[in-house]
DNA sequence: CCTGTTTCCAGTGTATGCAAGAATGTGTCC
DNA sequence: GGACACATTCTTGCATACACTGGAAACAGG
């Protein structure tokens, strides 16, 4: 994907490290040792606490003075205080870009739409998942608003964990492209407050499909 | 205040640079010295690269690699557009909260109302903005969602130098208390949606207070 | 066997040193 | 006089070294 390679050192750690949490790969809780990372890495500890860092203030991890860092903790209250957060923000994005969208945006987010039936009905769920984040993420653009999209991607991002976990039930992709279906013609029809319930009880399917796929593994 | 000589170095550097930027007294698009920054905290640069690191993230400061450090650069589109999400958030805030806050909360919100009234007829803007942050803070804490609450007092605190701009044009405090309390009566009658109107149409007001004070200084 | 104390060590926090890249100044050529 | 090439200097990025703290392990007393 991206040459690493022109990176700085700590930019690199910091973007394999928030992937491995992103992906679920490092799970919620565990230990971060900095020389342990570094010795993964080749890299000392320096450029390894400042990505750290960044981490902690971008919430994936946290860290105790003195006590090293920890991968978030995350409650079930914490994750349903995170999924209100993330419906209300999605809500709001698509009620203003409903409103400010242009022509050809709101023409590109259909064809986007249209792509995404081949990959439902091959099951392909990887393929999907990318297709789900450039669908929102052209929603987060049409707000015009870069400080809002800048955060909307960022919460998608740390959310990105769940979000694979939901697709795994079984028929839940074709029903969230069903849902994105609603989304598109609120959007299409200018009725952004009917866009934005719309896209609430997106996230909401979402989450309550996550919730069975948590109870059912354990 | 807070006893910073328990704080990392680190941690204390942070804060204090925090509070110069937010405060205005670092201006937007000055160059920050690592070496420079470190002399005038008796520290070495090591700290002070982890402190630039965390504002970086938070937004606060630009950091360009290999090039140092910079205070955000903020054009007038960038401050329209965090006004929106500042609103909008507001708005989210308040509109759960009506729906949320205990008996117990809503009546401490009334008597933080209440007492502000000494500030605004002795004139004093500084506790007047102290207060104005308790009655926000207690609003996010009303939606009983830590995580909306945590992202709200961080956006809140990336844009304190502009509210204190704000609340220094003649009469604005008064307007200010006015308008906090058609935010409580909304509050009070239970409606979520009428309340949320109201938050936007009061941080329009501070929004549009500011730029006419931005205006007239230059 | 349990509890409180002491010791020790793994791991973090900070300082310093070195190397590489960016910014700046100087000289030469047209 | 202006533009480009080169050298110099300044700053950042990373590595290493050392100091300090928190917590586990060992130990003594009950």
């Amino acid at each position: 994907m991206t040459d690493t390679s022109a990176l700085l050192l700590s930019e690199r750690i910091r973007i394999a490290l928030a992937d491995e949490i992103t992906t679920g790969a490092l799970a919620s809780g565990v230990a971060l040792d900095e020389q342990q990372i570094g010795d993964r890495f080749g890299a000392s500890r320096t450029p390894v606490r400042e990505a750290l860092r960044q981490l902690a203030s971008s919430g994936l991890i946290e860290m105790r003075p003195r006590r090293g860092a920890i991968v978030a903790a995350m409650t079930p209250d914490t994750i349903a205080d995170m999924f209100e957060m993330s419906a209300e923000m999605e809500a709001l994005c698509i009620r203003l870009a409903t409103y400010r969208m242009t022509p050809i945006e709101r023409s590109a987010l259909r064809r986007l739409h249209e792509a995404s039936e081949a990959m439902v009905a091959a099951g392909d769920i990887d393929a999907y998942d990318t297709f789900n984040l450039r669908f929102h993420q052209a929603i987060y653009e049409g707000t015009h608003n870069r400080f809002i999209a800048a955060q909307a991607v960022a919460l998608r991002e740390r959310m990105a964990a769940f979000r694979r976990t939901q697709l795994r039930e079984s028929g839940r992709p074709v029903k969230s492209r069903a849902e994105h279906g609603q989304l598109l013609d609120a959007i299409m029809r200018g009725d952004g407050e009917e866009a934005a319930k719309a896209m609430r009880a997106h996230m909401f399917n979402a989450s309550s499909a996550m919730e069975r796929m948590i109870q059912s593994q354990s």
